[in-house]
RNA sequence: CGGGAUGUAGCCUAGUGGCUAAGGCGCCUGCUUUGGGAGCAGGAGACCGAAGGUUCGAGUCCUUCUAUCCCGACCA
């Protein structure tokens, strides 16, 4: 591409509503432009990105087997309604109305239209297995999109679906497209970590999420410094060695006035002492229902592990109002005894390490003291309900657990029969009996990749991208605009190049030479053929390596077949 | 949804209640210049987020709305 005439137009200031480097470094090299809150227009040299990273991936899903298919943006309700996510989705799902009062939402997600597509067209076990795919524009109504591309509103995600005849079958096309994914991200040149990760919304009971590892990210991973073992911090676990005392059950309960003392830092400081002899009791609504859920006072509860133990659907926090009438007490006095209402107890386990304990009475500003958790509380269920941290032993060897930033750009789900039993999408088996497909789900953010590339592969002056997705591979830099010479070396050597399967860039501009290199830096092309009339006198010109920094002098004549090495090598 | 901040030209910013709203980047014309975002001269581009209000007079003060950003909550 000549850029003369591209479609470009590069900016040297920051606007200020972007915050981090992809959406900066994407804003000032003319790829993205905002249309409204999370919702970007992409420009050619973003398109061409975005499109390196679908063949890639469409290429790594083809040659598995798996279909590419296309769903509407625009989706009824009664699917969502069949599978009982119209109810469970919640603001995010974008809905509206047709000219005949009949409800649609913007899909953000597929499973229900791909279940609804399956099964009416698989009638037996020998259609299956089926794994389809599709890379298209989602829409979810975000609280907060920010970050540019890195969390908009709609965004380009691959999402696949598979259909097995059984759970087995099922796992393998599971571990199938961990492995694609897996070849994925490594041919887009990404240095990523796949981690175990809570399920969510989307539901079922295995997940991997792909996370590329960069300081912006938004999530929190555990990976263990000796083995393989990396987790999602929603998701980690710690090998516990749960060391229940000699001494139990010989503490004395005793109320004490503990007024306007609600936090665990004020009490612990009224009281003196330490917060892992507090019980933490917090309320919440499980699928509606309350819930007291115990955890010590130096820990938090987490939300993830508890919504997987009881298989719910939402965990939140309880309001107000629902706090104090399970408890009696004004919110921050609630404690596992003495309830007002007989609410399930949900105890983390690391609360029994200790007697002698603190918890809330029940009755605004007061506590109790000598509470010995294994004596005096009846749990509905015990078990891991708290965030592991760094420095926690890993759960599978004598490592202990590090803690790492990462941006999830992929994620892999094995569902079960969730859609395809509540949507009826059944096959006759061998012995014509019906039964639910099983199914699993992954996806990938296009988009959001693009971001993540950026956001781990940059510098001050702009975009390091890797071979594989970079815009154009290389870019022929003709320094002295005006120099018929320099121009028509330049235009040589960008034919070559392009004769040679290169995708390559000329910066014919009529512009200065700073303001090409400086450009050229900020694009990230990964190498730049720099074409200077004092070189060129001596008979050469100059290879610059973006990602490096090098440059490297070679002879005119062996200037196209260098970059093309020069490429090779780095991808 | 809670807390905070901000809306002045495509972008960044200035602007005590008082003349025709100022500067930089970018854009157009001409000249000059050409190895790290050049220089000079000229020019185009703004109903100052919207609607009300206070005032002789509002970009500036007040109210409401709206949009955007940040923190939190939330989130395949």
């Amino acid at each position: 591409m000549k850029l003369s005439r591209y479609f470009l137009r590069t900016y040297k200031e920051v606007p200020k509503e972007a915050q981090t480097p992809s959406h900066i470094l994407m804003h000032r090299a003319g790829m993205i432009q905002k249309l409204s809150s999370g919702i970007y227009n992409y420009l050619p040299l973003s398109l061409k990105v975005l499109k390196k990273i679908e063949n890639i991936i469409r290429e790594e899903l083809d040659k598995r087997g798996c279909q590419e298919v296309l769903m509407p943006a625009v989706q009824p309700a009664e699917l969502w309604e069949e599978s009982g996510r119209w109810k469970y989705y919640g603001p995010e799902l974008l809905r509206f109305k047709d000219r005949k009062d009949a409800d649609y939402c913007l899909g953000p997600t597929h499973e229900e239209v791909i279940t609804d597509m399956v099964r009416r067209s698989i009638k037996s076990y020998k259609q299956l297995p089926v794994n389809l795919y599709q890379i298209q524009s989602k829409f979810r109504d975000e609280i907060r999109p920010r970050f540019g591309l890195m969390r908009g509103r709609e965004f380009i995600m691959k999402d696949a679906y598979s259909f097995d005849v059984d759970e087995e079958e099922s796992k393998k096309s599971y571990r199938m497209m961990y492995d694609a994914y897996t070849a994925v991200f490594t041919r887009c040149g990404l240095r990523f970590k796949a981690v175990d990760a809570a399920t969510g919304a989307i539901g079922g009971d295995m997940s991997h999420e792909f996370q590329v590892l960069a300081e912006t990210g938004e999530d929190e991973i555990l990976s263990c410094t000796k083995c393989s073992y990396a987790a999602n911090v929603e998701k980690a676990v710690t090998r516990r060695v749960v060391v229940r005392p000699e001494n139990r059950g010989k503490s004395q309960i005793s109320e004490i006035h503990t007024p306007s003392q609600k936090t665990i830092d004020e009490i612990t400081s009224f009281l003196d002492k330490p917060a892992d002899s507090l019980i933490k009791t917090l309320i919440y609504l499980i699928d509606d229902e309350p819930y007291a859920v115990l955890v010590r006072g130096d820990h938090d509860a987490n939300e993830a592990k508890i919504q997987a133990a009881l298989g719910a659907n939402a965990v939140l926090p309880a309001d107000e109002e629902t706090v104090k009438r399970v408890t009696g007490a004004d919110v921050g006095f609630a404690g596992p005894l003495n309830l007002k209402e007989d609410i399930k107890i949900l105890s983390d386990e690391q609360i029994y390490m200790f007697t002698d304990m603190v918890c809330g009475a029940n009755k605004t500003d007061y506590h109790l003291t000598g509470v010995d958790p294994e004596r005096d509380i009846k749990p509905y269920k015990t078990g891991d309900f708290t965030f592991a941290h760094p420095g926690d032993s890993c759960p599978e060897c004598e490592g202990t657990l590090e803690t790492f930033r990462g941006i999830e750009v992929g994620q892999v789900f094995f569902l079960g029969d969730k859609y395809s039993k509540a949507m009826n999408c059944n096959f006759l088996d061998q012995n014509g009996k019906e039964k639910p497909a099983v199914m699993g789900c992954y996806g990938i953010g296009v988009s959001r990749t693009m971001a993540a590339a950026i956001e781990q592969n940059h510098d001050d002056n702009g975009i390091i991208w890797p071979v594989s997705i970079a815009p154009f591979e290389t870019v022929v830099l003709p320094l002295q605009s005006n120099n018929e010479e320099i121009n028509t070396l330049a235009e040589k050597f960008y034919d070559e190049l392009k004769n040679m399967g290169v995708d390559a860039a000329l910066d014919d501009r009529n512009e200065r030479a700073g303001f090409k290199l400086n450009d050229a830096d900020l694009i990230g092309y990964p190498v730049q053929l720099v074409v200077g009339s004092k070189m060129v006198e001596q008979g050469l010109v100059e290879v610059k390596i973006r990602s490096t920094g090098d440059r490297k002098e070679v002879k005119i004549e062996e200037a196209s077949a260098a970059v093309k090495d020069i490429l090779a090598g780095l991808k």
